[in-house]
DNA sequence: ATATGATGCAAGTAATCACTTGCATATTTT
DNA sequence: AAAATATGCAAGTGATTACTTGCATCATAT
């Protein structure tokens, strides 16, 4: 009917949105295929038509979820070298994009036990944002910037910080603290780089 | 045969101990009555006399699940006073604590969205733990020794830390870093309260 | 010694699951 | 206009799931 929604992948879309709700409600086993389709609009057997089988739906999903090469840039582009401007804006950008595709996030965390190949790229988008900031850091205590510490372990604590609020906020919601995400990081990252100034 | 285990309570214990395992690793749907009956070395109609259903085990799990009170005492008890030691200990404690009953907290955090019980007492946990930290924090900036921060934000922060590795170590293991658990810790520690000392 | 309670074993049940098939209908492409 | 493609609908399939029942066995308590 809607002409605008007559392109191909239309209804493929749909069921992955109605999957990615469910399974990311309920888990993957519990999100049955019948309940995809209806929430979807569709009729179930058009779910194995577009994707062969069950599996290949959350396949697709996770298909579609690779965040990391955007957060990998932010950290690279951008910076003025200032360790708390530089932090705070990568952690406010962390949020901010794990935010919008907290869904995946939390599939991809959820289902890595169950399905190994999630459970390989799971593991290395963490990774690769750490050995980016290990880059920065090390840079920053090149021009002096930064006292010396375990670049390692502090990159570590700067994605924990962001990781552990991330959660925080996606699991237990406005209950977890009054404070706003920008408030929290602000706090913590004003603290940690006062701590890492060389000049005091 | 093995009069040892001869005690009431061990045939529950192995269904529990099978369940934890099953449940943790594949997810609640996912883990059949049939597999854990397997893997607990007793007969499936065990299971059902013992705990009624299916529900009756992770019931039973979550019951047994009750860290708070123990953390609790951790922050409040063995305090010295001195910002770094004590968010050490603390820190070091929280992780000692959380990963020997990682088990438990896994299955909380993936199953809390189907368990609304579950999901409550979730909630309360970190909340309470929050609560002690900032009364802690406000005992340490009577006595001067902190700098004027946003108490709530700090102590959030604080837990966001340990609780974003503990998570990144529960899930990536020795694959996130080769530093150990005390070593990132102390880092992060060490320049947070650097930053937050008032003498500097 | 006997009764009780816990467990194993075999069999079965209704419900649900992922998935298939055949056919009608609508839309898009050619 | 004709052909190809996408979807809906109805019906069904075998496998699996949580859970039940009846009966035998065995250790323990009385």
């Amino acid at each position: 009917m809607t002409t605008g929604a007559s392109f191909s992948g239309s209804t493929a879309d749909q069921i992955i949105q109605a999957a990615i709700e469910l399974i990311s409600e309920k888990g993957y086993k519990a999100a049955t295929t019948k309940a995809i389709a209806e929430l979807a609009g569709v009729n179930e057997v058009t779910l194995f038509r577009q994707f062969g089988n069950k599996r290949g739906i959350i396949k697709t999903i996770m298909e579609q979820f690779s965040y990391a090469p955007i957060l990998k840039k932010t950290i690279s582009s951008n910076v003025v070298w200032d360790l708390e401007e530089d932090l705070y804006r990568f952690s406010t950008e962390y949020q901010a994009y794990m935010w919008k595709i907290k869904d995946y996030v939390w599939i991809g965390f959820r289902e890595a036990g169950v399905f190994p190949e999630i459970d390989k790229e799971m593991a290395n988008i963490p990774l690769a944002i750490k050995q980016e900031l290990i880059k920065y850091i090390e840079e920053m205590s090149n021009r002096g910037k930064i006292i010396d510490v375990d670049f390692e372990a502090l990159a570590a604590s700067i994605i924990h910080l962001n990781f552990g609020h991330f959660m925080a906020r996606a699991r237990l919601g406005s209950t977890w603290t009054d404070r706003s995400t920008e408030q929290i990081m602000l706090t913590a990252i004003k603290a940690l780089c006062h701590g890492l100034d060389p000049v005091k």
